[in-house]
DNA sequence: CACATAAAAATTGTCAACAATTTTTGCGAA
DNA sequence: TTCGCAAAAATTGTTGACAATTTTTATGTG
Protein backbone atom coordinates (compact mmCIF):
# COMPACT_ATOMS: atom_id res chain seq x y z
CA UNK A 1 0.00 0.00 0.00
CA UNK A 2 1.55 3.38 -1.19
CA UNK A 3 -0.81 5.33 1.35
CA UNK A 4 0.15 6.84 4.09
CA UNK A 5 -1.77 6.78 7.14
CA UNK A 6 -2.82 10.02 9.27
CA UNK A 7 -0.36 11.69 11.32
CA UNK A 8 -2.63 11.54 13.98
CA UNK A 9 -3.25 7.75 13.86
CA UNK A 10 -5.11 6.89 16.64
CA UNK A 11 -3.87 3.88 18.52
CA UNK A 12 -6.54 2.59 20.30
CA UNK A 13 -8.61 -1.08 19.89
CA UNK A 14 -11.20 0.34 17.84
CA UNK A 15 -9.16 2.08 15.40
CA UNK A 16 -6.51 -0.78 14.81
CA UNK A 17 -9.68 -3.06 14.19
CA UNK A 18 -11.26 -0.94 12.18
CA UNK A 19 -8.07 -0.84 9.88
CA UNK A 20 -7.61 -4.75 10.44
CA UNK A 21 -10.82 -5.41 9.39
CA UNK A 22 -11.08 -2.97 6.61
CA UNK A 23 -8.04 -4.23 4.40
CA UNK A 24 -8.95 -7.95 5.15
CA UNK A 25 -12.69 -6.71 3.04
CA UNK A 26 -10.95 -4.82 0.58
CA UNK A 27 -8.08 -7.41 -0.10
CA UNK A 28 -10.96 -10.44 -0.01
CA UNK A 29 -9.95 -11.86 3.53
CA UNK A 30 -13.33 -11.34 4.26
CA UNK A 31 -15.67 -12.50 1.68
CA UNK A 32 -18.02 -10.09 0.29
CA UNK A 33 -21.93 -11.27 1.69
CA UNK A 34 -20.32 -13.58 4.87
CA UNK A 35 -21.25 -12.62 8.06
CA UNK A 36 -19.33 -10.87 10.58
CA UNK A 37 -20.44 -12.61 13.86
CA UNK A 38 -19.20 -10.52 16.81
CA UNK A 39 -18.21 -13.43 19.25
CA UNK A 40 -15.98 -15.11 16.25
CA UNK A 41 -14.23 -11.83 15.57
CA UNK A 42 -14.17 -10.75 19.04
CA UNK A 43 -12.38 -14.07 19.74
CA UNK A 44 -10.17 -14.22 16.54
CA UNK A 45 -8.72 -11.10 17.15
CA UNK A 46 -8.57 -11.18 21.09
CA UNK A 47 -10.81 -7.93 21.85
CA UNK A 48 -14.12 -7.60 23.72
CA UNK A 49 -17.11 -6.77 21.77
CA UNK A 50 -17.35 -2.90 22.72
CA UNK A 51 -14.34 -1.70 20.37
CA UNK A 52 -15.09 -4.06 17.68
CA UNK A 53 -18.62 -2.78 17.86
CA UNK A 54 -17.32 0.73 17.29
CA UNK A 55 -15.24 -0.40 14.94
CA UNK A 56 -18.25 -2.24 12.66
CA UNK A 57 -19.95 1.12 12.85
CA UNK A 58 -17.44 2.83 11.46
CA UNK A 59 -17.21 0.53 8.60
CA UNK A 60 -20.54 0.40 8.09
CA UNK A 61 -20.57 4.41 6.98
CA UNK A 62 -17.31 3.59 4.77
CA UNK A 63 -20.23 1.04 2.87
CA UNK A 64 -17.94 -1.70 3.46
CA UNK A 65 -20.41 -3.80 5.74
CA UNK A 66 -23.73 -3.43 5.96
CA UNK A 67 -25.73 -3.71 9.26
CA UNK A 68 -29.72 -5.61 9.34
CA UNK A 69 -31.06 -4.67 12.86
CA UNK A 70 -30.55 -7.53 15.33
CA UNK A 71 -29.99 -9.24 12.57
CA UNK A 72 -25.62 -8.86 12.52
CA UNK A 73 -23.68 -7.11 10.20
CA UNK A 74 -22.11 -8.68 6.61
CA UNK A 75 -19.52 -7.70 4.29
CA UNK A 76 -20.68 -6.03 1.50
CA UNK A 77 -21.46 -7.44 -1.98
CA UNK A 78 -20.88 -5.08 -4.72
CA UNK A 79 -22.49 -6.16 -8.15
CA UNK A 80 -22.90 -4.38 -11.14
CA UNK A 81 -25.24 -1.76 -10.70
CA UNK A 82 -23.41 -0.56 -7.92
CA UNK A 83 -19.95 -0.61 -9.30
CA UNK A 84 -21.57 1.91 -12.05
CA UNK A 85 -22.91 3.79 -9.05
CA UNK A 86 -19.52 4.49 -7.84
CA UNK A 87 -17.94 5.34 -11.07
CA UNK A 88 -20.50 8.19 -11.67
CA UNK A 89 -19.60 9.57 -8.22
CA UNK A 90 -15.83 9.01 -9.13
CA UNK A 91 -16.45 10.59 -12.33
CA UNK A 92 -18.20 13.56 -10.65
CA UNK A 93 -15.43 13.96 -7.63
CA UNK A 94 -12.09 13.29 -9.47
CA UNK A 95 -13.19 15.58 -12.08
CA UNK A 96 -13.21 18.41 -9.55
CA UNK A 97 -10.34 17.14 -7.95
CA UNK A 98 -8.56 17.38 -11.08
CA UNK A 99 -9.64 20.96 -11.81
CA UNK A 100 -8.14 21.95 -8.33
CA UNK A 101 -5.40 19.96 -8.71
CA UNK A 102 -4.75 22.36 -11.99
CA UNK A 103 -4.98 25.16 -10.05
CA UNK A 104 -2.74 24.49 -6.84
CA UNK A 105 -0.72 21.36 -7.60
CA UNK A 106 2.94 23.31 -7.24
CA UNK A 107 5.49 22.27 -10.03
CA UNK A 108 7.10 19.99 -7.44
CA UNK A 109 3.94 18.20 -7.77
CA UNK A 110 4.13 17.95 -11.71
CA UNK A 111 7.71 16.34 -11.76
CA UNK A 112 6.29 13.84 -9.53
CA UNK A 113 3.94 12.81 -11.67
CA UNK A 114 5.88 12.81 -14.18
CA UNK A 115 8.20 10.76 -12.59
CA UNK A 116 5.98 8.13 -12.05
CA UNK A 117 4.42 7.79 -15.48
CA UNK A 118 8.46 7.38 -16.19
CA UNK A 119 8.74 4.36 -14.10
CA UNK A 120 5.41 3.16 -15.31
CA UNK A 121 6.58 3.72 -19.58
CA UNK A 122 10.26 1.70 -18.34
CA UNK A 123 8.38 -0.76 -17.05
CA UNK A 124 5.52 -1.28 -19.46
CA UNK A 125 8.71 -1.36 -22.33
CA UNK A 126 10.85 -4.00 -20.14
CA UNK A 127 7.73 -6.37 -19.50
CA UNK A 128 6.07 -5.38 -23.24
CA UNK A 129 3.46 -3.53 -23.03
CA UNK A 130 1.12 -4.13 -19.65
CA UNK A 131 0.81 -0.86 -17.34
CA UNK A 132 1.64 -2.15 -14.03
CA UNK A 133 -1.31 -3.34 -12.74
CA UNK A 134 -4.52 -1.61 -10.66
CA UNK A 135 -1.74 -0.51 -7.79
CA UNK A 136 -0.22 2.48 -10.34
CA UNK A 137 -3.16 3.46 -11.57
CA UNK A 138 -4.36 3.92 -8.40
CA UNK A 139 -1.45 5.43 -6.88
CA UNK A 140 -1.48 8.02 -9.75
CA UNK A 141 -5.20 8.92 -8.78
CA UNK A 142 -4.12 9.15 -5.36
CA UNK A 143 -1.65 12.17 -6.11
CA UNK A 144 -3.49 13.89 -8.07
CA UNK A 145 -6.60 14.10 -5.65
CA UNK A 146 -3.87 15.32 -3.22
CA UNK A 147 -3.12 17.78 -5.09
CA UNK A 148 -6.23 19.21 -5.10
CA UNK A 149 -5.98 20.44 -1.59
CA UNK A 150 -9.43 19.95 -1.05
CA UNK A 151 -9.15 17.89 2.43
CA UNK A 152 -12.93 17.33 2.66
CA UNK A 153 -12.45 16.32 -1.12
CA UNK A 154 -9.36 14.19 -0.26
CA UNK A 155 -11.18 12.25 2.70
CA UNK A 156 -14.28 11.48 1.00
CA UNK A 157 -12.32 9.81 -2.37
CA UNK A 158 -8.92 8.25 -0.22
CA UNK A 159 -10.81 7.48 2.97
CA UNK A 160 -14.43 6.12 1.93
CA UNK A 161 -14.93 5.89 -1.58
CA UNK A 162 -11.25 4.14 -2.55
CA UNK A 163 -11.66 0.98 -0.37
CA UNK A 164 -14.94 0.27 -2.37
CA UNK A 165 -12.68 0.88 -5.75
CA UNK A 166 -10.11 -1.17 -4.64
CA UNK A 167 -12.10 -3.73 -3.05
CA UNK A 168 -13.87 -4.48 -6.29
CA UNK A 169 -10.38 -4.19 -8.20
CA UNK A 170 -8.83 -6.43 -6.35
CA UNK A 171 -11.08 -9.37 -8.17
CA UNK A 172 -11.11 -7.70 -11.64
CA UNK A 173 -7.99 -5.44 -12.50
CA UNK A 174 -7.21 -3.46 -15.42
CA UNK A 175 -7.34 -5.32 -18.97
CA UNK A 176 -4.04 -5.29 -20.87
CA UNK A 177 -5.73 -3.73 -23.70
CA UNK A 178 -7.36 -0.29 -21.76
CA UNK A 179 -3.95 -0.79 -19.49
CA UNK A 180 -1.93 1.28 -22.61
CA UNK A 181 -5.00 3.63 -23.08
CA UNK A 182 -5.15 4.52 -19.14
CA UNK A 183 -1.27 5.29 -19.32
CA UNK A 184 -2.11 8.03 -22.19
CA UNK A 185 -4.67 9.16 -21.20
CA UNK A 186 -2.52 9.75 -17.53
CA UNK A 187 0.31 11.28 -19.36
CA UNK A 188 -2.29 13.93 -21.22
CA UNK A 189 -4.14 14.65 -17.94
CA UNK A 190 -0.41 15.64 -16.71
CA UNK A 191 -0.10 18.08 -20.07
CA UNK A 192 -3.31 19.82 -18.62
CA UNK A 193 -1.82 20.15 -14.96
CA UNK A 194 1.17 21.57 -16.28
CA UNK A 195 -0.57 23.87 -18.26
CA UNK A 196 -2.88 24.56 -15.29
CA UNK A 197 -5.93 24.28 -17.20
CA UNK A 198 -8.77 23.42 -14.87
CA UNK A 199 -11.49 22.66 -17.36
CA UNK A 200 -9.18 21.06 -19.36
CA UNK A 201 -8.02 18.77 -16.65
CA UNK A 202 -11.38 18.14 -15.66
CA UNK A 203 -12.87 17.21 -18.72
CA UNK A 204 -9.89 14.38 -19.21
CA UNK A 205 -10.14 13.10 -15.85
CA UNK A 206 -13.96 12.51 -16.73
CA UNK A 207 -13.18 10.87 -19.99
CA UNK A 208 -10.49 8.88 -18.54
CA UNK A 209 -13.26 7.43 -15.55
CA UNK A 210 -16.22 7.41 -17.69
CA UNK A 211 -13.87 4.70 -20.11
CA UNK A 212 -12.86 2.74 -17.55
CA UNK A 213 -16.48 2.70 -16.26
CA UNK A 214 -17.31 1.56 -19.68
CA UNK A 215 -14.78 -1.18 -19.90
CA UNK A 216 -16.15 -2.80 -17.12
CA UNK A 217 -19.52 -2.96 -17.98
CA UNK A 218 -18.61 -4.29 -21.34
CA UNK A 219 -16.30 -6.82 -19.38
CA UNK A 220 -19.31 -7.70 -17.03
CA UNK A 221 -21.67 -8.47 -19.47
CA UNK A 222 -19.24 -10.47 -21.66
CA UNK A 223 -18.67 -12.68 -18.77
CA UNK B 1 -37.50 18.18 8.26
CA UNK B 2 -39.34 17.07 4.91
CA UNK B 3 -36.97 14.12 4.76
CA UNK B 4 -38.38 10.93 5.23
CA UNK B 5 -36.39 8.20 7.53
CA UNK B 6 -35.25 5.25 5.49
CA UNK B 7 -37.94 2.35 5.97
CA UNK B 8 -35.73 0.11 7.32
CA UNK B 9 -35.44 2.66 10.38
CA UNK B 10 -33.08 0.92 12.71
CA UNK B 11 -34.62 1.03 16.41
CA UNK B 12 -32.19 0.80 18.89
CA UNK B 13 -30.39 3.25 21.54
CA UNK B 14 -27.14 3.70 19.21
CA UNK B 15 -29.50 4.37 16.16
CA UNK B 16 -32.14 6.79 17.96
CA UNK B 17 -28.95 8.70 19.80
CA UNK B 18 -27.51 9.48 16.51
CA UNK B 19 -30.48 10.33 15.15
CA UNK B 20 -31.04 12.95 18.45
CA UNK B 21 -27.57 14.12 18.78
CA UNK B 22 -27.34 14.75 15.04
CA UNK B 23 -30.25 16.95 14.43
CA UNK B 24 -29.25 18.31 18.01
CA UNK B 25 -26.03 19.81 16.06
CA UNK B 26 -27.88 20.62 12.91
CA UNK B 27 -29.44 22.55 14.71
CA UNK B 28 -27.45 24.56 16.50
CA UNK B 29 -28.58 23.23 20.28
CA UNK B 30 -25.29 21.25 20.10
CA UNK B 31 -22.72 24.42 19.97
CA UNK B 32 -19.98 24.25 17.53
CA UNK B 33 -16.87 23.55 19.18
CA UNK B 34 -18.76 22.00 22.14
CA UNK B 35 -17.83 18.81 24.15
CA UNK B 36 -19.95 15.88 23.97
CA UNK B 37 -18.35 14.20 27.21
CA UNK B 38 -20.11 10.89 27.23
CA UNK B 39 -20.95 10.79 30.99
CA UNK B 40 -22.60 13.89 30.79
CA UNK B 41 -24.67 12.77 27.68
CA UNK B 42 -25.44 9.48 28.63
CA UNK B 43 -26.69 10.93 31.63
CA UNK B 44 -28.86 13.35 30.19
CA UNK B 45 -30.14 10.76 27.65
CA UNK B 46 -30.34 8.00 30.28
CA UNK B 47 -28.56 5.71 28.08
CA UNK B 48 -25.61 3.61 29.07
CA UNK B 49 -22.02 4.94 27.22
CA UNK B 50 -21.84 1.57 24.67
CA UNK B 51 -24.79 2.95 22.57
CA UNK B 52 -23.34 6.24 23.12
CA UNK B 53 -19.90 5.83 21.70
CA UNK B 54 -21.30 3.92 19.09
CA UNK B 55 -23.52 7.25 18.06
CA UNK B 56 -20.54 8.87 17.99
CA UNK B 57 -18.33 7.07 15.77
CA UNK B 58 -21.16 7.02 13.23
CA UNK B 59 -21.47 11.09 13.68
CA UNK B 60 -17.80 10.72 13.07
CA UNK B 61 -17.88 9.80 9.68
CA UNK B 62 -21.00 11.96 9.28
CA UNK B 63 -18.20 14.54 10.17
CA UNK B 64 -20.43 16.33 12.56
CA UNK B 65 -18.45 15.59 15.32
CA UNK B 66 -14.52 15.56 15.64
CA UNK B 67 -13.06 13.23 18.00
CA UNK B 68 -9.43 13.40 19.84
CA UNK B 69 -7.82 9.94 20.68
CA UNK B 70 -8.20 9.74 24.72
CA UNK B 71 -9.24 13.55 24.85
CA UNK B 72 -12.94 13.55 23.76
CA UNK B 73 -15.00 14.73 20.76
CA UNK B 74 -15.86 18.12 19.79
CA UNK B 75 -19.14 19.20 17.83
CA UNK B 76 -16.71 20.13 14.41
CA UNK B 77 -16.42 23.82 13.54
CA UNK B 78 -16.93 25.05 10.14
CA UNK B 79 -15.15 27.88 8.74
CA UNK B 80 -14.99 29.59 5.63
CA UNK B 81 -12.49 27.42 4.04
CA UNK B 82 -14.22 24.56 5.02
CA UNK B 83 -17.78 25.92 4.11
CA UNK B 84 -15.92 26.71 0.69
CA UNK B 85 -14.66 22.70 0.53
CA UNK B 86 -17.87 21.73 0.61
CA UNK B 87 -19.63 23.38 -1.94
CA UNK B 88 -17.06 22.51 -4.21
CA UNK B 89 -18.01 18.78 -3.50
CA UNK B 90 -21.45 20.27 -3.88
CA UNK B 91 -20.95 21.14 -7.24
CA UNK B 92 -19.36 18.33 -8.68
CA UNK B 93 -21.98 15.85 -6.84
CA UNK B 94 -25.11 17.82 -7.50
CA UNK B 95 -23.84 18.66 -10.79
CA UNK B 96 -23.91 14.96 -11.91
CA UNK B 97 -27.23 14.31 -9.95
CA UNK B 98 -28.73 16.82 -12.33
CA UNK B 99 -27.41 15.36 -14.90
CA UNK B 100 -28.37 11.86 -13.79
CA UNK B 101 -31.75 13.01 -13.01
CA UNK B 102 -32.53 14.50 -16.67
CA UNK B 103 -31.96 11.29 -17.95
CA UNK B 104 -33.77 9.26 -15.30
CA UNK B 105 -36.64 11.83 -13.56
CA UNK B 106 -40.49 10.86 -14.28
CA UNK B 107 -43.27 13.13 -15.52
CA UNK B 108 -44.35 13.17 -12.04
CA UNK B 109 -41.21 13.77 -10.99
CA UNK B 110 -41.25 16.70 -12.88
CA UNK B 111 -44.91 17.77 -12.30
CA UNK B 112 -43.95 17.79 -8.35
CA UNK B 113 -41.09 20.02 -8.91
CA UNK B 114 -43.15 22.14 -10.99
CA UNK B 115 -45.61 22.41 -7.96
CA UNK B 116 -42.80 22.89 -6.50
CA UNK B 117 -41.69 26.07 -7.77
CA UNK B 118 -45.78 27.20 -8.10
CA UNK B 119 -45.93 27.38 -4.95
CA UNK B 120 -42.82 29.25 -4.00
CA UNK B 121 -44.06 31.70 -6.31
CA UNK B 122 -46.90 32.11 -5.08
CA UNK B 123 -45.30 32.93 -1.82
CA UNK B 124 -43.10 35.02 -3.29
CA UNK B 125 -45.75 37.29 -4.20
CA UNK B 126 -47.87 37.20 -1.55
CA UNK B 127 -44.91 37.97 1.01
CA UNK B 128 -43.12 40.55 -1.40
CA UNK B 129 -40.26 38.88 -3.15
CA UNK B 130 -39.02 36.84 -0.46
CA UNK B 131 -38.00 32.78 -1.70
CA UNK B 132 -39.46 30.55 1.05
CA UNK B 133 -36.21 30.15 3.08
CA UNK B 134 -33.35 28.05 3.25
CA UNK B 135 -35.68 25.16 3.42
CA UNK B 136 -37.30 25.36 0.18
CA UNK B 137 -34.10 25.29 -1.26
CA UNK B 138 -33.38 22.13 0.22
CA UNK B 139 -36.16 20.72 -0.31
CA UNK B 140 -35.58 21.28 -4.17
CA UNK B 141 -32.36 20.06 -3.79
CA UNK B 142 -33.21 16.79 -2.10
CA UNK B 143 -35.79 15.89 -4.45
CA UNK B 144 -33.48 16.60 -7.73
CA UNK B 145 -30.76 14.46 -5.77
CA UNK B 146 -33.43 12.14 -5.68
CA UNK B 147 -34.37 11.70 -8.88
CA UNK B 148 -30.93 11.02 -9.66
CA UNK B 149 -31.72 7.08 -9.07
CA UNK B 150 -28.12 6.88 -8.14
CA UNK B 151 -28.64 5.14 -4.36
CA UNK B 152 -24.95 5.93 -3.39
CA UNK B 153 -24.93 9.35 -4.60
CA UNK B 154 -28.34 9.88 -2.95
CA UNK B 155 -26.98 8.33 0.29
CA UNK B 156 -23.73 10.39 0.23
CA UNK B 157 -25.60 13.97 -0.52
CA UNK B 158 -28.38 13.67 1.40
CA UNK B 159 -27.48 11.15 4.74
CA UNK B 160 -24.00 12.91 4.96
CA UNK B 161 -23.26 16.13 3.13
CA UNK B 162 -26.62 17.69 3.35
CA UNK B 163 -26.09 17.76 7.70
CA UNK B 164 -23.38 19.42 7.13
CA UNK B 165 -25.08 22.01 4.58
CA UNK B 166 -28.01 22.35 6.86
CA UNK B 167 -25.87 22.93 10.03
CA UNK B 168 -24.07 25.96 8.27
CA UNK B 169 -27.53 27.40 6.54
CA UNK B 170 -29.10 27.56 10.08
CA UNK B 171 -27.09 30.42 11.04
CA UNK B 172 -27.13 31.92 7.60
CA UNK B 173 -29.63 31.37 5.59
CA UNK B 174 -30.25 32.66 2.24
CA UNK B 175 -29.79 36.39 1.78
CA UNK B 176 -33.24 37.77 -0.16
CA UNK B 177 -31.63 39.43 -3.02
CA UNK B 178 -29.99 36.21 -3.68
CA UNK B 179 -33.01 34.78 -3.49
CA UNK B 180 -35.30 35.42 -6.46
CA UNK B 181 -32.21 34.97 -8.47
CA UNK B 182 -31.86 31.10 -6.95
CA UNK B 183 -35.35 30.51 -7.88
CA UNK B 184 -35.22 31.47 -11.19
CA UNK B 185 -31.78 29.15 -11.46
CA UNK B 186 -34.22 26.33 -10.07
CA UNK B 187 -37.05 27.61 -12.93
CA UNK B 188 -34.32 26.86 -15.39
CA UNK B 189 -32.88 23.50 -14.27
CA UNK B 190 -36.69 22.19 -14.65
CA UNK B 191 -36.87 23.32 -17.75
CA UNK B 192 -33.30 21.52 -18.69
CA UNK B 193 -34.77 18.28 -16.57
CA UNK B 194 -38.19 18.32 -18.58
CA UNK B 195 -35.89 18.60 -22.16
CA UNK B 196 -34.20 15.50 -20.87
CA UNK B 197 -30.75 17.74 -21.44
CA UNK B 198 -28.23 15.82 -19.42
CA UNK B 199 -25.62 18.26 -19.82
CA UNK B 200 -27.57 21.36 -19.94
CA UNK B 201 -28.71 20.33 -16.03
CA UNK B 202 -25.61 19.86 -14.85
CA UNK B 203 -24.57 23.40 -16.25
CA UNK B 204 -27.05 24.86 -14.60
CA UNK B 205 -26.81 23.28 -11.57
CA UNK B 206 -23.19 23.94 -11.28
CA UNK B 207 -23.68 27.36 -11.88
CA UNK B 208 -26.38 27.68 -9.51
CA UNK B 209 -24.40 26.01 -6.57
CA UNK B 210 -21.37 28.05 -7.64
CA UNK B 211 -23.42 31.19 -7.02
CA UNK B 212 -24.37 30.26 -3.87
CA UNK B 213 -21.03 30.15 -2.98
CA UNK B 214 -19.57 33.34 -4.34
CA UNK B 215 -22.64 34.76 -2.13
CA UNK B 216 -21.28 33.13 0.49
CA UNK B 217 -17.87 33.79 0.38
CA UNK B 218 -19.07 37.46 -0.73
CA UNK B 219 -20.91 37.73 2.65
CA UNK B 220 -18.44 36.44 5.09
CA UNK B 221 -15.84 38.67 3.70
CA UNK B 222 -17.75 41.80 4.47
CA UNK B 223 -18.73 40.89 8.25
C1' DC C 1 -42.67 -38.05 5.40
C1' DA C 2 -43.88 -33.17 5.84
C1' DC C 3 -45.05 -29.52 8.59
C1' DA C 4 -45.95 -26.77 12.57
C1' DT C 5 -44.69 -25.66 17.13
C1' DA C 6 -41.91 -25.13 21.07
C1' DA C 7 -37.69 -25.46 23.47
C1' DA C 8 -32.75 -24.48 23.18
C1' DA C 9 -28.75 -22.34 21.44
C1' DA C 10 -26.55 -18.56 19.55
C1' DT C 11 -26.28 -13.73 18.50
C1' DT C 12 -27.17 -8.93 18.99
C1' DG C 13 -28.25 -5.03 22.19
C1' DT C 14 -27.31 -2.94 26.63
C1' DC C 15 -25.27 -2.11 30.98
C1' DA C 16 -22.20 -1.18 34.94
C1' DA C 17 -17.65 -1.72 36.69
C1' DC C 18 -12.58 -1.55 36.03
C1' DA C 19 -8.16 0.24 33.75
C1' DA C 20 -5.56 3.74 31.41
C1' DT C 21 -4.96 8.34 30.25
C1' DT C 22 -5.62 13.17 30.53
C1' DT C 23 -6.91 17.32 32.82
C1' DT C 24 -7.48 19.87 36.89
C1' DT C 25 -6.23 21.17 41.44
C1' DG C 26 -3.34 22.38 45.08
C1' DC C 27 0.88 22.94 47.29
C1' DG C 28 5.55 24.46 47.80
C1' DA C 29 9.76 26.80 46.28
C1' DA C 30 12.25 30.39 43.70
C1' DT D 1 3.36 36.32 42.50
C1' DT D 2 4.48 32.78 39.39
C1' DC D 3 6.27 28.64 37.94
C1' DG D 4 6.76 23.65 38.37
C1' DC D 5 5.52 19.38 40.09
C1' DA D 6 2.74 15.93 42.35
C1' DA D 7 -1.62 14.26 43.87
C1' DA D 8 -6.50 13.97 42.85
C1' DA D 9 -10.40 14.15 39.97
C1' DA D 10 -12.54 13.43 35.79
C1' DT D 11 -12.76 11.38 31.29
C1' DT D 12 -11.86 8.05 27.81
C1' DG D 13 -10.83 3.12 26.68
C1' DT D 14 -11.96 -1.63 27.64
C1' DT D 15 -14.04 -5.60 29.61
C1' DG D 16 -17.28 -9.26 30.97
C1' DA D 17 -21.91 -10.15 32.31
C1' DC D 18 -26.90 -9.71 31.61
C1' DA D 19 -31.22 -8.91 28.66
C1' DA D 20 -33.68 -9.15 24.36
C1' DT D 21 -34.11 -11.03 19.97
C1' DT D 22 -33.34 -14.18 16.32
C1' DT D 23 -32.01 -18.55 14.46
C1' DT D 24 -31.53 -23.34 14.94
C1' DT D 25 -32.88 -27.73 16.53
C1' DA D 26 -35.75 -31.14 18.23
C1' DT D 27 -40.13 -33.12 18.76
C1' DG D 28 -44.72 -34.45 18.10
C1' DT D 29 -48.77 -34.62 15.08
C1' DG D 30 -51.36 -35.00 10.77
Amino acid sequence: MSESENATTENTLASNITRTLRDAIVCGDLAPGSKLSEPKLSKEYNISRGPLREAMRRLESMKLVKYVPHGGARVITLDLPQVIEIYHIREALEGKAAALAAKNITDEGIENLKRLLKIAEEHMAATGGAYIQADADIDFHYRVIQASNNQMLIHTLCEELYYLVRMYRYKSSLQPSRSLQAFKEHQHLVLALEQRDEQLAELIMRKHIVRARENIEQQLLNS
